[in-house]
DNA sequence: TGGAGAATGATAGTAATACTATTATATTTG
DNA sequence: CAAATATAATAGTATTACTATCATTCTCCA
């Protein structure tokens, strides 16, 4: 169908060698995103990394300096690919409302998978994004990585929405807060509906991270 | 001042011996306090925290199974101390809305330190619950570790707060989803703060927590 | 007061993890 | 076809997350 010569690019930082580049770097992201998310992050390493693409861990190491760094690879790569979603997603549209709920739509409902990476299976990194990403930052090296600009695709992605809620209510306060707390919110309620159901409302339907969080921002902004 | 005879209970699945129970065990809790905010939980070892007591990591194995229970254990300390705090703010409040405001400034506002329990800094727990608490729950064995109860607690608070808002308005439809929201975007507000401050909106003043998510329960509760 | 039982200390050991290093063998490319 | 490059195969290291054992100290109660 759609076979756009996209890619999405990462900053040089977060690999030795651009997986990108070879056939194993890119065996090495697709095994890396099954076996994440088999395994979690926890028992997660090179070396059943490298048994499973037939390979020893050695050359998984000359792509990736650590599976902290791969993680964060594949959360930088998932987050440019959502920045490319609501890009294209809001480019059409007709008012800075609609706009929005679109972004909205695009951060809260689940996803689906895009033909274009094919390398990348978007609906398997979506649930590592929802179980894992948080390590990314949640380590005392957050300042350092932060200032390498690791972080720089998911603020943007934050700025981007949250403009949009400025053009809409120039007054508003808020924000940012705004912003991440529907971000992190919509991950968090997949994540509790799957293992503390407890602490989400899941009898109110299949749309229901999507529902809360686009009244939550129009009675926010309003 | 006041030294109440209260002393927060813990399940009995968390430790092999109860901590409270013995001199030793207080001192690898309030060590462990002051380690895991020095050094993450990452960074963080039973050998290191031996050093820290002065006694071998043996001896911390004998009240801790690992480190991971270990910090269940003292997340889930923090949460039952809020709750009795929770419990206790809300007692003599006159009307449904006052007691909902009150749990919410003790979820969203800055902590400070209690006297009743020495052994405990709930200041830097405070900071660690922010920083580290997400790894709790963010592994494979969830599903295993709620079965045994571990989050209990947490499940309880959020419950108190759903109802609350229950009684307030019987017809709202997401109380569960309402409460996380609030609660765990509290805490990631304040971390946002202080590593990636372009993700929050810290010009907007100390209680700027606080008043957001006030301000977002009484709107959407409305 | 003395002795049993419990708690702690001292020390050793193990499998796995998260790497680094080295050399040999393919594979690509000019 | 040679040179450069990528990968494989293998080995090695420090640390981690434990478990095990035995000696020492403490405590409490008969």
């Amino acid at each position: 169908m759609h076979n756009l010569a996209i890619s999405i690019r990462i900053s040089d930082d977060l690999f030795i060698k651009d997986p990108e580049s070879t056939n194993l770097g890119k065996r090495i992201i697709s095994e890396s995103i099954a076996l994440l998310d088999e395994l979690g992050f926890e028992a997660f390493t090179f070396k059943k990394l490298g048994a499973a693409i037939g390979s020893p861990e050695s050359s998984v190491y000359r792509y990736f300096e650590s599976k902290h760094k791969l993680l964060i690879y594949l959360v930088c790569w998932y987050w440019s690919w959502i920045e490319y979603k609501i890009v294209f997603g809001t480019i059409n549209k007709s008012s800075d409302m609609e706009r929005l709920k679109t972004a909205i739509e695009i951060l809260t409902k689940p996803i689906k998978v895009d033909n274009a990476f094919i390398h990348v299976n978007e609906v398997l990194l979506n649930k590592i994004v929802v179980s894992e990403a948080t390590k990314v930052f949640h380590t005392k090296e957050v300042d350092k990585e932060n200032d390498q600009g690791y972080f720089a695709v998911y603020k943007r992605i934050v700025q981007r929405v949250s403009q949009l809620i400025m053009t809409i209510n120039p007054d508003y306060k808020y924000p940012n807060m705004l912003v991440t707390t529907v971000i992190e919110g919509a991950h968090q309620q997949v994540y509790f509906a799957d293992h503390l159901p407890s602490l989400t409302d899941k009898k109110r339907g299949k749309n229901r991270v999507y529902n809360f969080y686009t009244e939550m921002v129009c009675k926010m902004i309003s």
